[in-house]
DNA sequence: AACGAAACCTGCGCGC
DNA sequence: TGCGCGCAGGTTTCGT
């Protein structure tokens, strides 16, 4: 489910519902999706206050007090809050009790989705986050073109690699080439500085209206906390195999770049 | 070292 | 109706 965007909407409900409160306990049903040993994990997080709630890329971070819980919600992680006494129902994999008697619950019907546990000295010198570059609203053109230099590897899949630019996922990816006019075969080693600039350009104005819009709904029935994102309307080619190209009126492909289905005009995105 | 494929999981929709 | 296949908003690991 979740690119930056989606995770940031998750981020920002979760904030409203989960400041000041304490976690009483917690129950794993699938213990796999705990990187660490579930008894520390435990005792790390029973009683403590959530005292702020981060994200880096797609990552959601939990403060609690001094101690950060990291969770990564892969393709179908999802977050509900519920009461106490409602069943527990099919793949909801973590229960968090929480001092006003409702219940945090971690849903993922794939279970791709991981939580661990880091101190504040390891929370971003160590994996999962040591591996997450920065966000285009951070990142430094020059940096980043230098990295690309290096890369034989197709635009699309350099730039899906988090280490390299973090929060493009498979949907924004696409209608950030597409908006740049980038065909995404083109060799990482081949992007000018222009076209980065305008990478970094069109990642931020996608983003950001992706985040006013809640995020992007496709495919999915059941989103996180009540919250379906809009951002559907907005999207150029994503899904939009043999429909019309919105500025050229040609017909949107659809095709394999790294093993994920990708949309392009093959008009507007020359190779 | 770098690249693609497979793996991790489950569910859905499609064609036969 | 049932089965097999391909596909899904992500990342890591395993081969060549």
């Amino acid at each position: 489910m979740p690119e930056l965007p989606e995770v940031e909407t998750v981020r920002t409900v979760l904030k409203e519902n989960l400041i000041g409160l304490y976690i009483k306990d917690i129950s794993i049903y699938y213990e796999k999706m705990i990187l660490c040993d579930t008894t520390y994990f435990k005792e790390c997080i029973i009683n403590k206050k959530i005292t702020n709630i981060l994200r880096k890329g797609k990552v959601l971070i939990f403060e609690l007090e001094d101690i950060y819980l990291i969770s990564h919600l892969r393709m179908e992680g999802k977050y509900f809050i519920k009461d106490l006494n409602d069943m527990v129902e099919k793949h909801e994999h973590i229960i968090f009790k929480l001092s006003n008697d409702k219940t945090l619950r971690y849903h993922d019907t794939r279970k791709f989705g991981v939580m661990c546990i880091k101190t504040k000295d390891d929370l971003y010198n160590t994996p999962p986050l040591s591996n997450v570059s920065f966000e285009p609203f951070d990142i430094n053109s020059d940096y980043l073109y230098k990295t690309l230099q290096t890369k034989k590897a197709p635009i699309k899949t350099v730039l899906l690699d988090q280490s390299v630019m973090s929060g493009l996922g498979n949907i924004y990816v696409d209608e950030v080439l597409f908006l740049c006019k980038i065909h995404p075969l083109t060799k990482s080693c081949d992007i000018t500085i222009s076209n980065v600039e305008d990478i970094i350009n069109k990642s931020i104005e996608v983003l950001n209206k992706a985040i006013e819009f809640k995020g992007t709904t496709i495919r999915s029935y059941t989103s996180s906390l009540g919250v379906s994102g809009n951002y559907q309307q907005f999207l150029n080619v994503h899904t939009k195999d043999m429909q019309k190209c919105n500025v050229c009126g040609s017909i949107i492909q659809k095709i394999k770049v790294g093993g994920r289905g990708t949309y392009i005009c093959p008009i507007c995105q020359k190779l």
